[in-house]
DNA sequence: CTGCCTGCAAAATCTTTGCATAATT
DNA sequence: AATTATGCAAAGATTTTGCAGGCAG
């Protein structure tokens, strides 16, 4: 998917301009790899200080419908953003230390032929956050 | 587990104390199937109208924590939250028409155990929730 | 009785919206 | 010049907290 060389002429394509805040929100999520609005904000500000979180906001939104950024929900409050230029994975998140461990959505394949062949449901495995203990947090066994 | 059973007596062991406020809530959750706090708040009303919103969300948190109740996120936005009395289910949620199956914990077992043995993740599949679109919803295929 | 629980109201978060102004095309 | 996008402030929605009185044990 090039979506991602040619992102500006897409925001156009679709009547869109093409304007500072939405690079700089852009290459904000591109570079934190994982953030919640609030922290793409920040990143955002350091470069431009006027930035207001609304428009933040805005442009997520915009950047998903886009299909340029994702969010997950790694916490249970705040939903975080990250890039689809990065290789799709799924977060495996520990529930004692907070930890996102990123995995290869090819460990989900054989999930995902069940779960088609038996609900004939299509996961979105690029949408998936697993809780549960890692390694570290696991009662030594 | 017969935590269930005899969580009258939990809760004492624990130093809490048996209200009836307590006791709609958890019911209201067995019967709900999957609830958000408000909806939890509505079905406990129809019983006993002078229920407050916060005692929901206390207790609520409280049954979690005795591991009466647990919560995933069914929708961006609010938890919902059913009873560990039926059985451990994963939930499979329709990005188009919300729908929300239940799927057998057992088709998670193959993935369960790759991730254990890739990650030393221990996966906490009752919690799970996959995105992605029904069979209903699937561009036809 | 003692101290946990609850209801109430206010505060704290997080997100969305209306509107006038600024900026893109 | 025509419109979309932004900043700002206020409104919403959801969840949490402080406190005084009520109730379980």
């Amino acid at each position: 998917m090039t979506a991602r060389e040619d992102w500006q002429e897409l925001l156009r394509e679709k009547g869109y301009r093409l304007t500072p805040q939405r690079e700089l929100v852009l290459s904000a999520v591109d570079r934190l790899g994982h953030a919640t609005p609030d922290e793409v904000l920040s990143a955002v500000r350091e470069q431009s200080s006027a930035v207001n979180i609304s428009t933040v906001y805005r442009t997520l939104d915009l950047l998903e419908e886009l299909g340029l950024v994702r969010h997950t929900h790694l916490t249970d409050r705040a939903p975080t953003y990250h890039s689809t230029a990065t290789p799709q994975h799924v977060h495996l998140v520990c529930r004692d230390c907070r930890a996102v461990i990123d995995a290869d959505p090819a460990e989900f394949d054989t999930l995902v032929a069940r779960l088609r062949k038996q609900h004939g449901f299509e996961p979105d495995i690029g949408h998936l956050t697993v809780f549960g203990r890692c390694a570290d947090c696991r009662p030594e066994s």
